[in-house]
DNA sequence: CTGATTTGACCACG
DNA sequence: CGTGGTCAAATCAG
């Protein structure tokens, strides 16, 4: 595409704040265990995540094009929607009271879920699902959950999970956990911490284009680095920015193993 | 026949 | 006003 060294340039930038990122992410994991200094380290992650998302916004914008005009599946069905009458009393969630998101390689995850909707998602290479517990109406249960294959890798899902299922003995659980890439969890009540990757930019880099296609490079990396800092920073109370709660520290990430290297060198034969 | 899914409309929110 | 989350009638599948 003729611009390649130039997105070499903003990829050395980018790979540079992220590297810082990883290593203050490293020195937090350590820091943890003493107990100590993590405000600042939260902060060292943030700054360096936020940097990064700047330089991908300001200069990643030649990957995605994501052209899916599609305009093939004009069936020639009749319509079959007359007006409904107008909806009384709907509410929507003000947000969410936990948000847990996971990358995994199937969107099967031993809960029983109800499909309620579908939805293609601005700038998204893929539609978002939305299901809900099947014990909704019979036990009352007000866990959701979106399914979305991730954009560089159609054979991996990005499940986030809303609520909590309060059926928890109605014989649902999982035998064992969904394969998961990558699993974090966080605290959106209030003001609080991103769980999903566009709340996250606009949270981290203010005044954000809602028409972002800077997760071409990390499609959850980004909201994953965020919210590892403010997982970490939720389950120990050190900031008041982030609400405390009992929140677990869930993930299957090591930073002192994970190389932006590698990842980069991926990438380097994505963005063309 | 019954329950699940599809799909377009409705509506809240930024 | 655009986008995304939810609703619910129509449709599909067992």
């Amino acid at each position: 595409m003729g611009s390649r060294e130039e997105g070499n340039r903003w990829q050395m930038k980018l790979k540079e704040e992220l590297i810082k990122a990883q290593q203050s992410a490293t020195r937090l994991m350590e820091v943890l265990h003493s107990g100590s200094g993590v405000e600042s380290l939260v902060d060292q992650v943030l700054s360096a995540v936020s940097k990064a998302l700047v330089i991908l916004d300001a200069d990643g914008k030649a990957a995605a094009p994501l052209g899916d005009e599609h305009g093939t599946e004009i069936s020639g069905l009749q319509k079959k929607k007359t007006l409904l009458p107008r909806r009384i009393g709907y509410r929507r969630r003000a947000h969410p009271y936990t948000c847990r998101t996971i990358l995994a390689e199937t969107n099967e995850d031993g809960y029983g879920w109800r499909k309620y909707g579908q939805k293609d998602i601005h700038g998204a290479a893929h539609p978002r699902s939305y299901y809900r517990c099947i014990h909704k109406h019979d036990r009352g249960c007000q866990a959701t959950r979106q399914v979305q294959k991730t954009e560089d890798d159609d054979s991996v899902f990005a499940i986030t999970y809303m609520g909590e299922h309060t059926c928890a003995d109605a014989a649902t659980l999982p035998v064992q956990g969904p394969p998961c890439v990558i699993s974090f969890e966080s605290n959106a009540a209030g003001q609080g911490v991103p769980s999903l990757k566009q709340e996250c930019d606009e949270e981290v880099v203010s005044s954000h284009s809602p028409a972002d296609d800077s997760s071409s490079v990390f499609p959850d990396f980004s909201a994953f680095m965020v919210s590892v800092a403010a997982t970490a920073a939720d389950q120990y109370d050190v900031t008041s920015v982030f609400r405390s709660s009992t929140s677990s520290l869930d993930m299957e990430f090591d930073p002192e193993t994970f190389k932006f290297d590698d990842v980069f060198s991926q990438g380097d034969e994505y963005i063309g």
